[in-house]
DNA sequence: TAAACTAGGACAAGTTTAGTCCTAATTGAC
DNA sequence: GTCAATTAGGACTAAACTTGTCCTAGTTTA
C-alpha cells in the first residue's frame, strides 16, 4: 500500500545518476550499466522522462540524455506524475465522483485532502536531495498546514 | 500511484458507519445497506478488521460488529495497516536489502525516510476525524519534523 | 551510406486486487 | 433440541495493473 511502482524507484535512480553529471549527455545504455537496471527498462523509463519535460533527449550519433533541469529543480511530485499520473489516493479522487457509495460516504473528501498533503510534501523534495547531492534544507510550512487542514475538515463544505 | 485500495476506502467507510453509533451491534448486512457496499465485500472486511482488533465481533443470533475502541483512538495509519499490512514505499523498504542494484542506490534511503514522515502523519489522523465526527484538530509536531529530516538526509550514514 | 542513437508502441508474463461463494462454528429463541 | 441468524475461514475466479521485452521507424554524425 501507499507504494511507489518499482519503475517509479527505478526512475529516481536514473535519474539521480544524470544529475550527478548534468553537463555530459549519457546514453541509455550507459545509464543501464551505471544503475544496473536492465537497458530496455532504462529505455522506456528515459523516454517517459523526456515526454514529461524532465530530461532531455539528442538524437543520431553522440546522442543521448541530460537533465531538463538542474536537480534542484526537479522535485519529487514531478517524477511521480511523470510516471505514474496524477496522484490520487482514492478513486473518488480521480474525479467522475460516482462511486456507487457517494451520499454514504463523507470520508472521500478526507482522504482527498490528506493526499494534498502528501503530494505537497513530496513537492517540497528535490531530485537533489533524493540524490544526496545537495543538503540544502527544506521549508515546509505548507506541509503541516496541509495535513492539519485535511485531518480537520467537515463533511460539511 | 500511492493510492490506497479500493477496499481500504471501503474499509473506513463501514468503520465510520461503526463509529456514528458505537453502542449499536451492527450486522454485516445492515452496513452492506448502509454503505452501499457488496454485502459479501463488507463481510471479508470486517473479518479483516476483527483479526487486526479495531472491532469486536459477536457470533450468533443478534450477533454483529462493533468498534472495539473509541474512534477517536483508532488512526488511519491503523486501518491501513490492519488491510495492507506495513507500509513500505519500495520494495528495499521492505527488508530483504538486495534489489540488484544495491550499490548504486542511494535513492533507497531517502525514500524511506520520506514514507516514514508520511506513515507518521496517517498516525495523527483519527478515525473520528475521517468520519467527521470528532473536529479535534491535531498537533503535528512530528510530521514537519520527520519530512525536514527524510529530504535533508546524506548517503552517508 | 552506415553506424549509433532515440521514439513509439505492441505484446506477454507475472502479480495484485476485487469480489464471490461455500462450508463450518456459534448463539439465541421457540 | 431444533431452527434461524450470524460470524469465521478459506478457496476460487476474473479483472486490472505492473513489469519487462521486442520490433520497427526516425534522426544525426562521420
Amino acid at each position: 500500500m501507499l507504494r511507489i511502482s518499482k519503475l517509479t524507484d527505478y526512475a529516481t535512480v536514473i535519474l539521480a545518476a544524470l544529475a550527478e553529471q548534468p553537463e555530459r549527455v549519457q546514453t541509455a545504455t550507459s545509464l543501464a550499466e551505471q544503475t544496473r537496471i536492465a537497458a530496455p527498462t532504462v529505455s522506456k523509463l528515459l523516454k517517459q522522462l523526456q515526454r514529461a519535460k524532465l530530461v532531455t533527449s539528442t538524437r543520431g550519433l553522440h546522442g543521448g540524455y541530460q537533465l531538463a533541469r538542474p536537480a534542484t529543480q526537479i522535485s519529487a511530485a514531478a517524477i511521480l506524475d511523470a510516471l505514474e499520473g496524477p496522484l490520487t489516493l482514492t478513486d473518488c479522487a480521480a474525479g467522475q465522483g460516482h462511486c456507487g457509495i457517494e451520499e454514504t460516504c463523507r470520508v472521500g473528501r478526507v482522504w482527498q485532502r490528506l493526499n494534498l498533503a502528501i503530494r505537497r510534501s513530496l513537492y517540497e523534495v528535490s531530485l537533489a536531495q533524493l540524490a544526496g547531492i545537495d543538503s540544502t534544507q527544506v521549508r515546509l510550512p505548507t506541509l503541516e498546514r496541509e495535513v492539519k487542514a485535511a485531518s480537520s475538515v467537515r463533511s460539511s463544505s
